[in-house]
DNA sequence: CTGCATCCGGAATGATACTG
DNA sequence: CAGTATCATTCCGGATGCAG
């Protein structure tokens, strides 16, 4: 399997990189996430689960039943690849050119 | 929605970026993507179909029966976020160090 | 009130057989 | 060789319920 196949296995679903890339600006919480990306609760629990798992992200416990989500260095190594991808959709059809 | 969504709104399915990162060695047909990648064909057919719609790729007709694929300017654009991707892959677990 | 799990319908994906 | 047609499976998304 490419190195790319493998990055996809981990980051290649549907809310993966937006997750990550909301992360970019710091730690956010569950609600924060929710309805900052319009995520549906569950994927987002699934997908933080997932990223938890790969090492991208990790919890930090805030209060009892409040937590934040933040990058671990891994995550915080997707932002090259994030930027990248974000930059080639400012050029596609339906985007103002600012 | 974000440059990031927009992106993955258009490479954001299974293959997309799969079939990208092979064609940017330059042109190939569909049997050579098939067999190198290991989709589907039925995908295949369908991820060509949106990505040429996307003005990612497009078809030089070779022979009778016989075409290849291409990347245009906007699908070598991809390659700058391909290879962030792939490198980001090559520190996961499961990859050796070399 | 915030963080999640479960249930269920619909969309995306995959395997395989078939056609021009 | 280059696809299409069909069907099984898996993923996604919205509603709802429930625990801390």
């Amino acid at each position: 399997m490419s190195n790319l196949a493998a990055a996809l296995d981990v980051v290649g679903s549907r809310w993966a990189l937006l997750i990550v890339e909301r992360l970019l600006d710091g730690p956010q919480r569950y609600g924060d996430l929710q309805r900052d990306l319009g995520v549906p609760t569950n994927m987002l629990a699934t997908r933080l689960r997932e990223l938890e798992a790969a090492g991208v992200l990790s919890r930090l416990p805030l209060r009892h039943n409040t937590r934040a989500y933040a990058l671990t260095d891994r995550g915080r190594a997707l932002g090259e690849a994030i930027n990248a991808l974000a930059r080639w959709g400012e050029d596609l059809p339906g985007n103002d050119a600012d």
